[in-house]
DNA sequence: AGTACCACCTGACGGC
DNA sequence: TGCCGTCAGGTGGTAC
């Protein structure tokens, strides 16, 4: 489930144990992950370098090689494990580090991306990525909703708008802060903006320090009842089942307007 | 501008 | 046990 919250951990993950060890060996275990690269100049590149640090931006990881920088991307299946012994069943690239231990990049659907660029910042500037929203002021969210229209929902999905959010912490969000999924963004109240931009948040920063301990959201989170027919924790209504911009979409019948 | 639909790929699960 | 349809939390392209 690889959203904002996701890649932070994997981020935090790969700070934690992969920098400042030397780079063996580059094992493209399946090219189709790979993007403007083939294998052989992917590992190339990257062979004798070390990791020095990692940045997240949404939902894309970067990691800084000296000169040239890892991007990653998780796709639905994606996930990061850092091993001595056996590799992960869907690792699809494996970096060996001079002290034995390997970095493998899984990802079972293969929706994901390993890639290299140059420059970050420019990555995002130039495939028009949407501000993070973990760094985004509420006067910053509030513009991003001026003069748009159509779904709450289809907004907060769109990565060129606000990056890092996917369909699980969109429906979250929406469902703790009271909001229809459906809803109009020019509909919204002041005080509406205002309670999506800190429910968003304080969901993705409660995610990220639950996933430090190793936990998911809280029991009443709507991620644990999404199921139509559920009981809505939080009112008792009755957890509907939609179609919105394309994805599967849970939200509260009676307390989501 | 906004939305619907398809495609990419693989596995899990339920029904028969 | 095996086959088949359906579904899955992402993204990109096309068409209206």
């Amino acid at each position: 489930m690889p959203e904002l919250p996701e890649v932070e951990t994997y981020t935090r993950y790969f700070t934690r144990h992969a920098l400042d060890q030397k780079i063996a060996r580059v094992d493209v275990r399946d090219e189709r992950i790979l993007g403007t690269l083939r294998k052989d100049a992917f590992a190339r590149r990257l062979k004798g370098r070390s990791f020095v640090s990692a940045r997240r931006h949404g939902k894309h990881l970067f990691a800084d090689a000296g000169g040239v920088w890892l991007h990653l991307h998780f796709g639905m299946t994606g996930d990061l494990a850092y091993y001595r012994e056996e590799a992960p069943r869907f690792a699809r690239v494996v970096f060996d580090f001079d002290n034995g231990a390997h970095l493998a990049f899984e990802d079972m659907r293969l929706f994901g991306l390993v890639d290299l660029v140059d420059d970050p910042d420019a990555f995002i500037e130039e495939s028009g990525l949407g501000p993070d929203p973990l760094t985004l002021r509420f006067a910053g969210f509030a513009s991003l909703l001026e003069r748009r229209r159509g779904a709450i929902k289809s907004l907060l999905m769109a990565q060129e708008i606000i990056a890092g959010l996917g369909n699980l912490y969109v429906d979250e969000t929406l469902y703790q802060a009271s909001i229809h999924p459906r809803r109009p963004v020019d509909s919204l109240s002041s005080k509406e903006t205002r309670a999506l931009y800190d429910t968003m948040r304080r969901i993705l920063r409660e995610a990220i320090t639950r996933h430090a301990r190793g936990a998911d959201l809280p029991g009443n989170a709507l991620y644990h009842h999404r199921e139509e027919g559920e009981r809505c924790p939080r009112c008792g209504g009755t957890i509907q089942r939609a179609v919105v911009f394309g994805r599967t979409t849970y939200f509260c019948g009676r307390h989501q307007r």
